[in-house]
DNA sequence: CATGAATGAGATTTCATTCAT
DNA sequence: AATGAATGAAATCTCATTCAT
């Protein structure tokens, strides 16, 4: 499943030139689109000539692919890492949601190059949501037969709580500043367990929405 | 940098050929993408000359933010229209629900156009969802208050819920053509309203995902 | 000698916008330059449309040359009326140099649109500093018949003077404001009535410079 | 905006690319003016393609500033080696404006060129004539200081010289093919030495205005 | 492997001028 | 007399890509 054409370098010192290039890329496509970067800034960036970019990939297209399949993999290993021993599958959803939120803060151009894809490669960007939604329909399924979820078409149910990770990352780390991601993260999880609709007999004014438990940033 | 330098065109002559421009943008836009979208594509589609466009836009990024914006009101309006009358939360969010797909089963390039902006200005994008979310957790919050929904931070629940229309209309609407969109519809609301977990003494294997009972397209 | 060729507007109301290009154009032609200055900046300076432009003038270059010569006829009616009655030469470049400074320091972008005309009309900027230099020329040429002045050829004589003013103007009274008017009046003066040879037994060091007595600004 | 975005070639070629940039645009800088001359006439005249322009200057504009210096430096040049050794001032003020009006001879459309780096680059505009003005106002102190100049503010004195030789100039070399320069040199050396009021006792009327004595063309 | 000069197609943008109203 | 929409030629500038060293 390599998806670019170049083979990889055979010496040390390439492996190192190619490295110091997809990172620099992350760098340029994150802070300005992929179309508005120049090969000429990702060149800069990573401290090589400009012709140099043309030894290892044949043309920008190729490295935006390579940069978002990298950051895929990336997020994949420390999801895994999140979850790894944990069998109940509201804790998963939980630690799975923060690990995503951590990730997303460490690397907050994660967003803006993975969108970025969908206008370039589309497979790439596809695949991109398909390389997580896959593992996370088939451990739904299996928390389903376990009797631990709800019947539902897992794939849409993935499809769904990434949507939800998405769509709070983007406004609780990406955008706002303002607010305790802990409390996000309770309240993520109790839409998730619970619906949203009102526990029974809950028709009279009810309690403030729960604040957060400090529990981790 | 002059964000008004193109006043409102003062015949009507003007206002037609302003009009004719910015169907053209989203014709354009949604085929091409916005980068890949030069101007001259889009004066030739609205039949004007290319000097044309600089009478009535500073740049091809004002057009964007134009088109844009239109879009939510249309999107908004559409809402709006499909939610009217009812009281019930749970089928106002069905009903939504049901009428983001269709609208972007009609305008599935302008769920690109909408995305491309993040690049190009980011301001718009972000307002693009404010507008959508500001009401949202509005109406939320009253039917906390009036006893239909789970005591959740608004605004959360409103991301969250705008997170999973988002992305099962990206994977059903716009990439998948193998699935009936109402059985899709019919697992988000049960998401929505009851939660993942499993129902009490779920714990044997139930019957398979609940298939759509035919409603709508 | 008309240099332009659209016809005097017939109507009152048309001498009036005509008029109101003229000035428009003065302040736009010394701000931007010539050519960064468009049609467009001089009617909307103007307060027309820009159709009305060529109503009135058939291209850019007539209405500079059209400034350009009005400025030099305001200048040469100055310096007439500042020299108006005085018989002693000396005491008329005096007050000649003296009315350029002052004329300069109100009419500030006087160098820049004359200037601009050398590339634009040459025929135009030669027109103006000949408009100058002929009569200028010729009252020499009287007061060396009289005897009060030294026998050069006037028209150099001429130019060297205007060279003197022009500089000293432009130094002074457009970059500098660090210096009193008044002491560079005195030293063009005493330049031109005795010129830069030291007199005679001035081997010693003599006084500081000749500080202005303050007369006038 | 970044004035120092292109640095110098780092190869022998590159420099020579460079320098036949510098030398297209005097001459094309001359023959139509700043203006009117296009990226792409200059980039003919050296005989490279479009693109290479923008490896070595930001824009046009830079290079027009790189040409004024460069004109600068080589006048700077050309009056020093004229005046070198020489002690009497006169002498050194008529050697000047010899050199001066040679160069202008030989370099005619720069004139130009200078002159429009004022719409263009106000500062380098101002550098030019400060860059003379300078040294000139140093040794003309130092004149007052070994007796040799009136004193008069050697500042004011600098720039009243500068003037009357670019009016000579114009007037003369660039305008006049009619008049003999040596005697237009005589005119302004004895107008600089003696200053213009006539020698005493001079009422009666004198010889005609001295005519050249052939010297220099 | 690495370099960086050179290219030229293509995009954006400006604007003098025309013209129908 | 005045308007302002429309034009399209021409300019500037960018940049992915090639290639000789």
């Amino acid at each position: 499943m390599n998806h670019n054409s170049t083979p990889r370098p055979a010496t040390a010192r390439g492996q190192r030139t190619r490295q110091r290039l997809v990172e620099a890329a992350e760098a340029v496509f994150g802070r300005k689109g992929f179309e508005r970067a120049s090969i000429s800034d990702i060149t800069q960036q990573a401290g090589v000539a400009l012709g140099t970019f043309y030894v290892y990939f044949p043309d920008k297209q190729a490295l935006l692919v390579e940069v978002v399949d990298g950051l895929g993999a990336r997020l994949r290993a420390e999801l895994a890492r999140a979850i790894a021993g944990r069998t109940d599958r509201l804790e998963v959803e939980r630690e799975g949601f923060r690990a995503f939120f951590a990730f997303t803060a460490r690397h907050r151009l994660l967003y803006r190059v993975v969108r970025q894809s969908e206008f370039v490669d589309e497979a790439c960007f596809r695949r991109y949501y398909r390389s997580f939604a896959a593992p996370y329909a088939r451990a739904l399924a299996a928390a389903q037969r376990s009797g631990q979820v709800r019947r539902l078409d897992p794939e849409v149910l993935a499809y769904a709580l990434m949507g939800i990770t998405d769509f709070l990352g983007m406004r609780y780390v990406l955008w706002g500043r303002k607010r305790d991601m802990a409390a996000v993260l309770d309240a993520a999880v109790e839409l998730v367990r619970h619906g949203m609709a009102a526990p029974a007999g809950g028709g009279r004014p009810g309690p403030a929405p729960r604040r957060a438990r400090r529990r981790t940033a």
